[in-house]
DNA sequence: TCTGGGGTCCTAGGACCC
DNA sequence: TCTGGGGTCCTAGGACCC
């Protein structure tokens, strides 16, 4: 989908159409006051002069869709809204409705499965078609198809897509790059040489900024530059199964299949704070925003019908440094409490002497629901067993742990 | 003036088992 | 006295994607 998230707003808010627009930034930070200011009346009424800037925005958001007319400043995706505001002080800046956002992604995706069944998720705004059995598929090498797409999309939708349609998905995700927004692109096995080789390795996807690095330091910088090297030096300099990907991928070799169905992993929720936050000073905040992860992560498991068995959390620092622990658990749950208790306890086997940027909370190692037994009280091991067997080996920090595998000791 | 939130997959070491 | 070769599961970190 073209600018999806920007593109969602413009339907409401069509007086900002050809005008620069970000979506991003914190939820409700934006927009409320104008919204307050306006009830009852028509959202495509409210003069531009009105809209909030991005020049006046305060906070640590990041943008996550820029209009096309944005675009030209330089703002873009994953960018930073205050180095964004300097850039494009005058962009209109909205907040991201997901419910909405939503909204669209199930109504787009289901148009297309309707034309074309077979259709493999890859996030909110973004699908792989098996177009090979679908009736006309492959009238003009798939434009006619990618036309009809595109047309029931927009027809129900108002909003634009562009397709890429080639023999792989590795090569079509590229190939719906090269006509945006709005448009159609085919790549055929022959045209890898002229079409893709040109391209900027990082435009495969699967290579991303390290791996970008690193090729640039080895003096490769186009995906030809990558296609002339032999598999076994790619093996050598990036490891056995990125190295042999890395020559396929150069060569326009994919095959992996469209996947229409797959099961979650894990679930989780995380959050960053307005201001860093320190474990001691600001205790009953983080407490706070702890637990309410873990609710949220609970009430996600049931609304979808999961449980989990992996529990964990993930802390970012001020330094941006990543920690995470996790633990797993002898039964399946989606119980909030449980979730808390466990996650409390990997808490404390984390340095929490640093202030801290961001907290979130994890439940892997899912299951249906109803695949699984509810666990009886009559398993659960004495609680005696646990209180005399101590781990003298750990530091006293983790004896609090160490309570919780003693089920196997 | 820094840099969101939700995911997947891979690697690598250690525990543990046969 | 010196020691195998499988395998799975758990955990932490990291790359990458939308």
């Amino acid at each position: 989908m073209d600018a999806f998230f920007a593109s969602v707003e413009l339907l409401r808010y069509p007086q900002l159409k050809g005008l620069p627009v970000v979506i991003g930034g914190g939820r409700r930070k934006v927009d409320d006051l104008l919204l307050q200011r306006h009830a009852g009346r028509e959202l495509r009424h409210i003069p531009i002069e009105e809209f909030p800037l991005l020049k006046d925005y305060v906070g640590r958001g990041v943008i996550t869709t820029a209009t096309y007319p944005a675009r030209q400043f330089g703002v873009g995706s994953a960018m930073g809204m205050m180095k964004a505001a300097r850039l494009c002080p005058q962009a209109i800046v909205l907040p991201v409705d997901f419910d909405e956002v939503r909204r669209f992604s199930r109504s787009f995706k289901s148009i297309i499965r309707d034309i074309a069944p077979v259709v493999e998720d890859r996030g909110i705004d973004e699908v792989y078609i098996d177009f090979t059995e679908v009736p006309g598929g492959q009238r003009e090498g798939g434009r006619v198809l990618a036309r009809l797409i595109q047309k029931a999309i927009v027809d129900a939708t108002g909003l634009t897509c562009s397709i890429g349609v080639a023999p792989n998905k590795l090569i079509a995700k590229m190939a719906s790059e090269f006509q945006k927004p709005n448009g159609i692109s085919i790549v055929w096995p022959e045209d890898v040489q002229t079409k893709i080789w040109p391209l900027a390795v990082r435009k495969i996807n699967g290579i991303g900024p390290k791996s970008e690095a690193k090729l640039h330091k080895l003096h490769l910088h186009t995906i030809g530059d990558i296609a002339a090297q032999s598999r076994d030096w790619l093996v050598d300099n990036f490891g056995q199964a990125y190295g042999a990907w890395m020559h396929d991928a150069a060569w326009g070799r994919d095959d992996r299949p469209v996947v229409t169905e797959s099961e979650p992993v894990s679930m989780s929720r995380e959050t960053t704070f307005d201001r860093d936050l320190h474990a001691v000073r600001d205790r009953a905040e983080l407490g706070e925003i702890f637990t309410d992860l873990c609710t949220r992560v609970a009430e996600d498991l049931r609304r979808k019908g999961y449980v989990g068995k992996t529990i964990g959390i993930k802390l970012r620092y001020d330094d941006f440094r990543i920690a995470t622990r996790d633990q797993t658990v002898d039964d399946y749950t989606d119980d909030a409490a449980t979730i808390r208790k466990t996650a409390g306890q990997c808490l404390k086997r984390v340095d929490l002497s640093r202030r801290l940027r961001l907290l979130g909370v994890r439940v892997g190692k899912l299951a249906k629901a109803d695949a699984i037994p509810a666990p009886t009280a009559a398993v659960s091991p004495p609680p005696h067993v646990a209180e005399f067997t101590p781990d003298l080996f750990q530091p006293p920090g983790v004896l609090a742990d160490s309570t919780v595998r003693t089920k196997t000791d």
